[in-house]
RNA sequence: GGUCGGUUGGCCGAGCGGUUAGGCAGAGGUCUGCAAAACCUCGUACAGCGGUUCAAAUCCGCUACCGACCUCCA
């Protein structure tokens, strides 16, 4: 098993990964607030950590990926201003229960990530089905000095946390002198909390609230952030390899995360921060109460104003991947055209290696040397901080090579049938395994599959006859027709290919 | 204002001290009945100005611009 290295957000560094327990990963990372549908931003911070997740599991970890939904106490403003959180919100406005919206929205959410074809998590919790847990979770804060009561609410102590020791801030690099001395004026404004940078852990609910439990401290509801820490120090203990989330959640979410786990067990919670990077959209941040922000059904059916066609799932998760997770990526339409053409390509090399049979001669050559090494780097790029920009510059490559061999170009005389076998097996592992991507270049829906294949096996023989006779009308017909059909039809030196455009 | 991060060829996007990233587009060529595809070759890019170094897109400093967070957001 190879080293991968890791950017870790908590020192800036990239640094070897070295798990807990041998052999076995833990990895949290804040799933959505399901009071609105996803937009593409949430699915490309997911689509990183799927890769991820699939990679650790590729290279022999047991890995227990737990992602939260978080279906309660997410506030929408400040808890002084009097702000109702989220779901409650929602569900005035489409006049349901909590409940009903957090199913709608749960099940849109998965549906999305099945559609972008991301692996479920182990364990998916729910903050409203983790009550007890973060009640337990704020006695613990309070007993240990973190934590003040204030009219049925509960709020951090920030202050004393950050004097008794320097953990507050250095996921976000904030600088705690700067909050200490922070606006003592703001602090004349200040109803219930001592300080600006307080936050709430158990909000106190008025009656008419839609979602409230009993607590010690009356009738409430926990804070947002809260649910994490409760969620994965229950799944993964207080101690645990990768926590994950996208880049705006550094500050406060997971800051305060860290903060609430250090007070309530002394203990930071996980020892590998791991941060997603945004989408771009017209340069700025996909997001959708800013208005800039694009829902991915919106770009499957290519109903908007931003893009020239219609985009497959496919073509956006690969698009995705040709970027590092750590960098921004901007959504653009010549950006994803040019993504469509090469994962197409991509996945026709694909279809052609599958195709080929061993044939040569098994001299070890440079050629040989050449993929071996190609594979080895794209293995290393992906031990090298999941590197899949750089991993499939490699595949790239070996679709050159693959193309050649299917052309007659190169001779397979110029590598081993052990070679040849693993190219087969990895390049596949790579795009389908690794990466998560599927191919949709062949066929038409499923089912309809081998009716189709057969269709188009009679079409291409009758044309071939045609070939053979130089009925060259007859032959052009059959293409021109099906090119109206959206299917091309590719001439090589071992007969005609198609493929569905 | 504070704290980070970025500025790479026509577009997207890797690289983070010395060796061709890659995709798309473009030019020329090979193959092919033609076309498409494929293959080969080519553009020689690193915001600006200084500095360190035998050597800088890569390190340091300054300037300009852009973005993120500091309010809810993946």
């Amino acid at each position: 098993m190879s080293t991968i290295h890791i950017h870790n957000s908590l020192s800036g560094k990239k640094e070897a990964f070295t798990p807990l327990k041998e052999g076995k990963v833990g990895m949290y990372v804040c799933g959505p607030t399901v009071y609105q549908d996803v937009h593409l931003g949430n699915c490309r911070t997911f689509t990183s950590f799927d890769v991820i997740y699939r990679y650790l599991m590729y290279q022999g970890f047991k890995v227990r990926y737990v992602r939260n939904i978080t279906d309660a106490g997410h506030l929408v403003g400040d808890v002084d201003t009097g702000a109702e959180d989220k779901m409650t919100k929602a569900a005035r406005l489409e006049m349901l229960e909590p409940m009903e919206i957090a199913q709608k929205y749960t099940l849109g959410f998965h549906k999305m990530m099945d559609v972008f074809n991301n692996l479920p998590p182990s364990i998916e919790p729910r903050a409203t089905g983790h009550i007890t847990e973060q009640i337990r979770m704020v006695k613990d804060i309070l007993h240990n000095g973190y934590g003040y009561e204030v009219n049925g609410s509960v709020y951090f102590n920030t202050i004393k946390f950050a004097q008794d020791n320097d953990v507050y801030g250095k996921l976000s690099g904030k600088i705690i002198d700067d909050l200490l001395a922070e606006s003592r004026d703001d602090l004349k404004n200040q109803d219930e909390k001592r300080h600006p940078s307080d936050f709430a852990i158990w909000i106190k609910a008025e009656p008419k609230h839609l979602q409230q439990w009993e607590s010690p401290w009356g009738p409430g509801f926990p804070g947002w952030h809260l649910e994490c820490s409760a969620m994965s120090t229950k799944y993964l203990g207080t101690e645990f390899d990768i926590h994950g989330g996208g880049n705006d959640l550094k500050f406060p979410h997971h800051e305060n995360e860290i903060a609430q786990n250090c007070g309530a067990c002394g203990q930071s919670p996980a020892r590998y921060w791991m941060h997603a990077n945004m989408l771009l959209l017209n340069g700025k941040k996909m997001s959708k109460s800013a208005g800039n922000s694009v829902m991915p059904e919106e770009l499957f059916s290519g109903n908007n104003d931003f893009f020239s066609k219609a985009y497959s799932p496919m073509v956006i998760r690969f698009f995705m991947l040709q970027a590092h997770y750590k960098s921004t990526l901007d959504l653009s339409d010549d950006a994803l055209l040019a993504a469509e053409k090469g994962y197409h390509r991509l996945m026709e090399a694909h279809q052609s290696l599958q195709g080929l049979s061993y044939s040569g001669q098994g001299n070890a050559s440079k050629e040989d040397e050449e993929i071996n090494t190609l594979l080895n780097q794209a293995f290393a790029d992906m031990d090298d901080d999941f590197n899949t920009a750089k991993a499939l510059s490699r595949l790239f490559t070996l679709v050159n090579k693959i193309n050649s061999f299917k052309s007659g170009h190169i001779s397979l005389d110029t590598i081993t049938e052990t070679t040849f076998n693993r190219l087969k097996k990895e390049f596949s592992d790579f795009i389908f395994n690794i990466l998560g991507l599927l191919d949709e270049t062949q066929g038409g829906g499923s089912g309809n599959g081998e009716v189709v294949n057969g269709l188009m096996d009679l079409v291409i023989n009758i044309r071939q006859h045609a070939r053979s006779s130089k009925d060259w009308t007859t032959s052009d017909q059959i293409r021109d027709k099906l090119n109206e059909l959206s299917i091309t039809i590719k001439d090589g030196s071992e007969g005609s290919t198609w493929k569905i455009d």
